[in-house]
DNA sequence: CTTATAATTCAATAATTCTTGAATTATGGA
DNA sequence: TCCATAATTCAAGAATTATTGAATTATAAG
């Protein structure tokens, strides 16, 4: 990851819709989200979804599939954990992090 | 931290200039920079930095304290961390974070 | 084949954000 | 006091981003 690309992915998450659809799309998981259920669930119309989908498509923070005559939307977790590495090793110069203890992996140029 | 602050930090920290700025205010640590430094490192002009510099202020990403006749500003590493835990909680489903070994510090409200 | 559904695209507008250069405020030194 | 320095503020304009509603594309079902 680098600037150009971190300062992308920040701006796909930083506008309150798309972060709502971002953190929908993470509890969804695998299962992922049609662009029809995320416009319900956070009361956009579907044109501005669309807009906002075509955002984190473009940053990478979301990939999308068809299924049937709908799409399927589903996070990046392999982009938004190199973002977290980007940020963490560029914005905390090592102070203590606050992090769950649960995540002890080794970073490197694979997040 | 909650979804509007979030948002918030994350637009501070969504622009390039900005992004560098605060890099840069990171490694400084306790020492801070003044603007005047931050400007010349950057390359922006000092207006241009300065509205950029309000923006990280509101968003509460740095802090400012007057030094003589010049301003110090420090990365606020407090709200950095917080937002980073947000992320974690929000973004990652428990999923692998790909994070440094040496971030093994229990999350919590005090992040 | 026709119709209904799902989603995107488009055009227009509104709103926000960014940059520039001039003006302003305030501090420190000669 | 007077001048130079440091930084912010302001106004104007450019650029980008967001919303709306209508039109379009494409798939599935009857």
């Amino acid at each position: 990851m680098d600037h150009l690309t971190a300062t992308r992915s920040l701006a796909a998450l930083a506008q309150s819709h798309r972060l709502q659809a971002f953190k929908a799309l993470v509890v969804a998981g695998q299962v992922g989200l049609t662009p029809g259920a995320m416009a319900a669930l956070l009361g956009v119309a579907n044109s501005a979804l669309s807009f906002h989908l075509k955002e984190l498509t473009h940053a990478g923070m979301v990939s999308c599939e068809p299924r049937g005559r709908q799409l399927l939307y589903r996070a990046n977790f392999t982009q938004m954990n190199a973002l977290l590495g980007y940020l963490i090793e560029h914005c905390c110069q090592g102070a203590p992090c606050g992090l769950p203890t649960s995540c002890e992996v080794a970073v490197g140029e694979s997040i």
